[in-house]
DNA sequence: ATATATTTTTAGATTTGTCTAAATATTTAT
DNA sequence: ATAAATATTTAGACAAATCTAAAAATATAT
């Protein structure tokens, strides 16, 4: 495996997150997620092409080839293992391990990840919620369903928060509300769509349906 | 403290290290060291002395001034608690760590490196021997001598190689020599410098003279 | 279908860090 | 003290990654 610039990755990854909504990615929307121009974007295409990591012509949009996604989730593992460090390790709130993170995933020994991985016990998933990559690149998929459309009376497990603003995780917090607390939705108010949601072991709480949808769950106790 | 770039970084730290053996650094010492041409050290002491991190008068050598050695200070910390961490908590061989904490040492990040410490259970030496400042830049300074030059039949603690080669690392591998070995000389035969140590609980073994100057002690049991 | 708006690309400039080759300053040796 | 050797700096070029402004391609709307 090559060894690409932190700027090269930082497209890869991008592009690779992306292309999970759509299925190719456009030159303007990739400028907006990297805080940068178009015609920046257009110069690391064409460099990403002849390292043939994407597929591109010209006004086609790109999206990664087998090769890309292979580099991506090495990226992504890297991102996700560190993220899961500095929480678990290093005692760092929520909101403030992706930053640290987006800086560690450059550094490029694959020992390091390897052990450190070995070192973490092989996490399946990174604080978030979202499933770390194997050494191969696999990863689990696992279920999962908005908050807002889990079933009453079901009882399932926060695994995911798709929204990662500062606002957005200080409502959690409020609310008691993280990756692996368990709940179940226990009526639904047709007149706001809000939520009443009973957390283990505590009293109820009103979840807006604005936050339901940001908050995934997979089923089980 | 401002944020400097990786190459910046490498700079100060390499003025650091080559300032302890001689008051005032070279350019020609500095681009060896750097592995780089004396024209790129030029360009880059222009730079760090309009950033006000080192003395320079053309063709006059260089040194940091107390800014620049908060600096580098800070850097030094980074690289040799990321080497307590490799070779404490992931189990690095000893000669595996520097390489992969030179990258390290460059994610800037204050809290991370606070809290890592933290997590380490603030180290007062790397592997290597090598004291680690602490949160303000100040270290241990432990009294070394080379095992050398120690006195027979004193008890000392092994306290820092100074080379770091693989041949070295595999000698002292070999020798069941390691930082924290606890050692005394019995005899020095004068025909080849070389020396008997007793190792605690260990029969005596054979050191060169070579070996014996690079390999450093504090008194002590 | 044609004009308008939007998106994407190109052309050329900028910054950082590096280089080579030539010029200049300093040191060393006779 | 002066020539030769060495060290340092300058001048100008280059690669990577970015930018602005303008041109070209594509999409949209009447």
């Amino acid at each position: 495996m090559l060894n690409y610039s932190t700027s090269e990755e930082n497209y890869i990854k991008a592009i690779f997150h992306l292309q999970e909504a759509n299925e190719t990615v456009s030159t303007n929307a990739l400028a907006q997620e990297l805080l940068t121009r178009p015609a920046s974007v257009t110069d690391m295409m064409k460099k990403l092409k002849t390292k043939k990591l994407i597929h591109y012509q010209p006004y086609q949009g790109f999206r990664l080839n087998t090769e890309g996604k292979k580099v991506a989730l090495g990226i992504i593992r890297r991102h996700r293992l560190w993220e899961f460090f500095l929480s678990e390790k290093l005692k760092f709130e929520w909101g403030e391990v992706h930053e640290v993170a987006e800086e560690l995933e450059h550094v490029s020994s694959k020992k390091l990840i390897d052990k450190l991985d070995e070192f973490l016990g092989y996490p399946k998933f990174d604080p978030h919620g979202d499933p770390i990559p194997d050494v191969h690149g696999r990863m689990e998929d696992h279920e999962r369903i908005s908050l807002f459309d889990l079933p009453l009376n079901v009882y399932a497990e926060v695994c995911h928060v798709a929204n990662q603003s500062t606002e957005m995780l200080d409502l959690l917090k409020h609310k008691s509300i993280a990756i692996g607390t368990k709940l179940e939705v226990k009526r639904k108010f047709d007149f706001d769509n809000s939520l009443e949601v009973k957390i283990r072991q505590q009293s109820p709480v009103t979840i807006s349906e604005q936050l339901a949808k940001n908050i995934f769950v997979k089923y089980g106790s």
